[in-house]
DNA sequence: TGGGTTGATAGACAAAAGCTATCAATGATA
DNA sequence: TATCATTGATAGCTTTTGTCTATCAACCCA
């Protein structure tokens, strides 16, 4: 019964009843004979089909709802039973958003000297792929934007609050400032992420609501990829404080506060919203709660 | 896997590999089976055995915990989607204190008029076993005392307050009074409840803290029992104020008003604390949270 | 109209889950 | 202490379920 929700779910994420059975590691046949068994002992049509996948009918939706609900709690009792014998173990799936890699290693660090046994795999995604992901049960975690967009069926530990810094050579225009304006930010040719990215989005707004408009001369989705044409000197960038600092400075680029406003955004972890928790998530959000204070500012 | 985890919670209620069997429709050796193969996939034993069950180990209780939450969803998700194609219909299956029987008439009258499909089996409970019975998953809805007994993981909607009256014949000692004391009704002899019940219980801790000693003279599990003595005219009781006056009073036979304390309990309608609830449950706490303010006084 | 894609269907085989019958261990009782 | 009843495990067999390969029909797009 399980493995046919299980069925489902992949079905949700893939559209697709062909991907959908590789990911479940079965045949196509074996997945569509799984669905249709389902249907039968609902009495009711879940998929809307038409010689391919058209989504799903309302108890369909239904269906998986309940569906994610049990797998997971299916798959929390599994961990939590293998953690009573071996101690916290198992693989901690995290997905943050870019501008705050730099800070999972805050995270990451102390949780690992608690419990050595854990592993980690580490996903770079927007914050709407975050919310994704973690309704699909593909993570465990989620680091990203918590006061935007709505946040679901999660709950949520704010870990700091995200300042911006102008990067740019000593040499540039505003290279001599202590601290500038968002007006004066709006005036400057900047490197910044793709516009799919919250945190480009949120600059947007404030160069905007500064009277600005923002015309970017480079965007990428990589914050790497910016940081690099910083460095020649000859570009500058707008980046949250966290990362400036991580990528660290040279003699020639500076990062200097931007003001008016100061700080912005909240950066949280969010979880899913299940009581009990995993284990292993339990011990994040306990690790995300202790260093909280000594990130925030 | 789900059936093999309803196994578990056969063997949880029945304490006994034979009934839980029987309880599932399954023979011994099949029962005895699925639960070594959950034992083997979590990789712990999960039974404490001995030539005959002896209940779990802490793996096991974490488990059926787990299960108990999976199994319910499983329910639940079959009954919401019957629910969509059929309207509201199946059955709810309630257990009440015997001193609250009287006002489960008022939540299912106008719950059929909603709803005429739900069927209703009603049991006669204590407090304590209508916890229990909630836990395993073996009602769907209780109505008990809410704020004695620690309750474990429900929600709860407030009915009504109990009122306590003295049942007893005109002509008898304080027969002719409006309103009496516990300290008086501690005087008389009385036929009460036994002392599992917790209205029992109550009754007896009021009469104490007013000075007094409750020395029954009469004890039985059953309200009609003893309201059928009171009929005699020879013997006296004291019950809720819903239920005498569900009972019906005659020419000779007089409810009167204890006071000192006035109000003692309050009673309500408790559910598992499960999101989201089966489509007939939440119609059930809806009708609850309608008449509750006709209820009280 | 023809090639490519997608999901359903048929038939064969393997795995599983169930049942009956029986056994071993324990505990109570004479 | 010998006997019997109870309880859960085990063995062997049958039925059911699950999965695979191969193939088909519908549809889409060119």
């Amino acid at each position: 019964m399980i493995d046919k929700l299980e069925f489902l779910l992949a079905l949700a994420r893939e559209k697709h009843f062909g991907r959908a059975a590789e990911a479940c590691g079965v045949t196509q046949p074996t997945l569509s004979a799984g669905v249709k068994q389902i249907e039968e002992q609902m009495g009711v049509l879940l998929v809307r089909r038409g010689s391919r996948f058209q989504g799903f009918t309302p108890e369909g939706e239904r269906v998986l709802d309940w569906a994610r609900r049990i797998v997971g709690d299916t798959r929390n009792m599994r961990e939590e039973i293998n953690s009573l014998r071996h101690g916290l173990s198992g693989r901690l799936r995290i997905a943050a958003i870019p501008t705050a890699l730099a800070m999972v290693a805050a995270l990451t660090t102390p949780y690992r000297e608690r419990h050595p046994n854990v592993q980690f795999t580490i996903y770079s995604r927007t914050s709407v792929e975050i919310l994704e992901l973690l309704e699909n049960l593909e993570i465990d975690a989620g680091i990203t934007y918590v006061e935007n967009e709505p946040l679901g069926r999660v709950t949520m530990v704010p870990l700091y609050h995200e300042h911006y810094r102008l990067l740019t050579s000593a040499d540039a225009p505003l290279g001599d400032r202590n601290s500038v304006t968002w007006a004066e930010v709006a005036q400057v040719p900047l490197c910044l992420l793709t516009p799919d990215m919250q945190n480009r989005r949120i600059i947007d707004r404030l160069i905007e609501s500064a009277g600005g408009e923002s015309r970017p001369t480079l965007e990428s989705d990589s914050m790497i990829l910016l940081y690099s044409h910083v460095r020649t000197g000859r570009w500058a960038s707008v980046m949250p404080a966290k990362i400036a600092e991580t990528l660290g400075l040279t003699d020639t680029i500076r990062a200097i506060p931007i003001t008016e406003p100061d700080a912005v955004q909240t950066i949280g972890l969010v979880v899913p919203k299940r009581e009990p928790m995993t284990p292993t998530t339990t011990a994040l959000v306990d690790v995300a709660r202790r260093i909280a204070p000594s990130l925030s500012d």
